[in-house]
DNA sequence: TCTGGGGTCCTAGGACCC
DNA sequence: TCTGGGGTCCTAGGACCC
């Protein structure tokens, strides 16, 4: 979607058609960046991530509006049901962006007339503005997409990767931010074709699996698949929070961990995950920022639980310096119904816990049978502890 | 009054195991 | 009179994307 947040607001609003608008935070509260801005606005050099006053020094008479996340999500959600009619090989990518895999539609319009279709309903029936990319993959449909905004529709052929892809800069190229471009420039890559033409080795080298995959890219060469269900695997649930001023005070930092603790355990519910892992970071008034992680023994999910666990990383790495953000995450995360099975095992090694070794080994071996026996018979002489567990669980997975 | 908040994937060292 | 080779898991940081 083209400025997408933007373009919500302009719908919902049509009067603010024409003029100059960003998305942003609140500046008391040092959220003022802008998020996103629509065309009116980047035509006097609004950017996104630029300071809310930097862009209003641009372009003083610029209309800016909080954001209205769950506006955006409905938007988001009418958009993938029009990309759905088409076919259900549909991967969201993000709120405004996702795949579609074609190559099996069997419907009246080629590639091109579908894509013209979807813009038009999009449009029509949203007021939201689109661009889209078509190729024989991945890669080639993103890189397609994004050469032609707002409301293009790009081809892009492998025969055609020597006239519209390599003749682009380098830091253009999806997968490549600033300090790969840097890294590349160096070795006087400047364009895509720069990257493609050269020699293998030398980009593996400089920049590990990731540079033979941006090598091959490079060549128009990209086996991902278009997963539907990627969106639901998803491996970590976070809040973060800047904090409206520098503080070392705990009756302000506490307060923040207990609402952030909150809104992880709150969305993982509504996911109906647990987590092994937990995860906080802290950024400090120069901006220097770090991470701590724990794994844990056992599957959280309430909010007790991760408040505590939070908090006491927290004390733990805390320099006393002033904070300028706290950030709670759980990560290593399993679906609840998935360990339905693990759970009556918990009861049953919290009974194993209370009698003799010997009497638990028959117990399992009567539930499971012999050779599960076999294999936990390496840790004869490990007590039952979380070792034994997890060993015991791991080996349940698999059968 | 400069620099948000949500993620994924990769790397690298160290502990530990066989 | 000196230390192999195969692996996993954990932790922290960094690059990148929307």
């Amino acid at each position: 979607m083209n400025s997408f947040y933007a373009s919500v607001e302009m719908a919902y609003q049509p009067d603010l058609k024409g003029k100059p608008v960003a998305i942003a935070g609140d500046p008391e509260k040092r959220k003022g960046i802008v998020v996103t801005s629509n065309y009116e606005a980047r035509a006097y050099g609004v950017k996104t991530t630029m300071p809310l006053w930097q862009a209003y020094e641009k372009c003083p008479q610029l209309i800016a509006l909080k954001p209205n996340f769950p506006r955006y999500r409905e938007a988001s959600k009418q958009i993938f049901s029009v990309l759905e009619s088409v076919t259900p090989y549909v991967q969201p990518i993000s709120i405004d962006e996702g795949y579609m895999d074609v190559t099996g539609y069997d419907g009246e319009l080629t590639a091109l007339q579908l894509a013209e279709w979807i813009q038009e309903k999009l449009t029509s029936e949203l007021d939201l503005p689109c661009s889209i990319g078509i190729g024989p993959n991945k890669f080639l449909a993103k890189m397609a997409s994004d050469m032609k905004k707002p409301l293009g529709i790009t081809v892009l052929r492998k025969r055609e990767l020597q006239d519209k892809l390599w003749p682009m800069p380098i830091e253009e190229m999806y997968g490549i931010g600033h300090k790969t471009a840097e890294k590349l420039k160096q070795l006087d890559m400047a364009t895509i074709g720069d990257l493609a033409h050269k020699n293998v080795l030398t980009i593996k080298n400089l920049l590990g699996v990731n540079g033979e995959r941006l090598h091959m890219r490079a060549n128009g060469i990209d086996e991902r698949e278009v997963d539907p269900e990627a969106i639901h695997d998803f491996k970590s649930i976070g809040n973060s929070q800047t904090l409206p001023y520098d503080t070392t005070e705990l009756t302000d930092i506490h307060p923040l961990i207990k609402q952030l603790s909150s809104r992880v355990a709150e969305r993982m519910k509504v996911k109906q995950v647990v987590a092994e892992n937990i995860q906080i970071m802290i950024r400090y008034h120069d901006h220097k920022t770090i991470t701590r992680s724990r794994a844990l023994r056992d599957y959280v999910e309430s909010e007790a639980d991760i408040e505590r666990l939070a908090l006491d990383l927290f004390h733990a790495h805390w320099t006393e310096e002033p904070l300028r953000l706290l950030g709670v995450t759980v990560q290593h995360l399993t679906h609840k119904e998935e360990i339905g099975k693990q759970l009556d095992l918990f009861t049953y090694e919290q009974e194993a816990e209370k009698e003799p070794l010997y009497k638990a080994i028959e117990q399992i071996e009567d539930k499971f049978g012999k050779d599960t026996f076999v294999k936990l018979n390496h840790q004869e002489e490990t007590p039952v502890s979380t070792s034994f567990q997890k060993d015991f669980l791991s080996e349940r997975k698999k059968k």
